[in-house]
DNA sequence: GTCTATAATGGGATAGAC
DNA sequence: GTCTATCCCATTATAGAC
């Protein structure tokens, strides 16, 4: 018979975060309540602050892992891989594999970087820079070996994830097409938007 | 001396709809109280609800008339272009010039989207594809001519307005690049991932 | 049409018992 | 570590005076 009260320090903080990640997402920051929150966990509101200092902690520390996470998970799958095109297909891949596996933590992290307080905010862009760079550096490694043919490498990084990112509005596993065909179908818009030859 | 009382009609309803616009679009419409926009529009909370039924309305309202306003500027834009390739850079400039003179009602028309009730959800979400299916159509009729060389009208659709859109979040006018130069980056770029030639 | 005052509800966070 | 109870403050929306 389950207990209602005790100790469940090893369930509760992941239970925390799960349930911050998707209300958050569903919802929005600023609409979800403390309480709600706890109401998804299951446990009563006082208890949520031995995990989390408060509300605002508990936004940022999630997108902060999330960049964390995603800048680690890039460093493996691009390891090894030597041309720009190469590379690109790679990151082009990955981008949208990764995030769609992960897709409320990418929706809060673009969502929701206004409710963070400045200082916060300003780590998190640090982050999120850090990541488009991956990009920008092998679009303008392309462009000096001649691969690509590109009129501005910050500008492409920028579109190039602008695009990527729009599959997430729309990609459902059961739909039309499979997740290695839409990868294939993006990766071929980039490569050609790049001037990359096939 | 100004009035501390008194009517104001001419002047109190459209303040009203910029303050919510300017402060759903910084803040966010969740994170807003109608006491802020009072403050900002210079009356007492009570007012407001001259003017509007409540908030959800009012941000209904807003999302209503702004992609109202966006597909009849698009007719008028695109009146009298014949060829597929000329359709779509007028879709390309189009798109990026008008949304970068409303900002404001672009964020919100994305972010807030949750925050609307389900029948009001339905209609925004109704005009939304409207507006995607006057690209697809013309990405469709290229594809039909031998004009565009694509693999699939709609996932090239929402990859194009996705990317055009990034353009949003970091374009200033006094930046690196004129608004002429950056239509003219992005119209290369939409014009080689659909395969159009130059 | 706008004001002031208020109703009714819910918010984040904390104290102290267990 | 969790619970209950509570503080204090903000919220949307309305009523009635001017």
């Amino acid at each position: 018979m389950a207990r209602t009260q005790g100790s469940h320090a090893l369930t509760t903080g992941p239970k925390l975060r799960e349930a911050a990640l998707r209300l958050f997402a569903q919802k929005g920051y600023a609409a979800v309540s403390m309480r709600q929150i706890a109401a998804e966990v299951g446990v009563q509101v006082g208890a949520l602050y031995n995990y989390t200092e408060d509300k605002q902690s508990l936004l940022f520390d999630l997108l902060q892992s999330h960049m964390q996470d995603l800048m680690a998970a890039w460093q493996v799958a691009q390891a090894g891989l030597m041309t720009p095109s190469q590379r690109l297909e790679a990151f082009t891949r990955f981008h949208i594999r990764y995030h769609l596996t992960r897709t409320d933590a990418v929706f809060i992290s673009y969502m929701e970087l206004r409710n963070l307080t400045p200082e916060n905010f300003a780590k998190i862009e640090t982050l999120r820079r850090a990541y488009e760079a991956q990009l920008q550096s092998i679009l303008t490694e392309g462009q000096a070996s001649g691969d690509f043919d590109l009129h501005d490498s910050k500008i492409t990084a920028l579109a190039v994830i602008a695009m990527l990112n729009g599959v997430l509005t729309w990609f459902r596993s059961d739909g039309r097409l499979s997740l290695d065909r839409v990868e294939g179908i993006y990766w071929d818009m980039v490569r050609r938007a790049v001037g990359c030859a096939p």
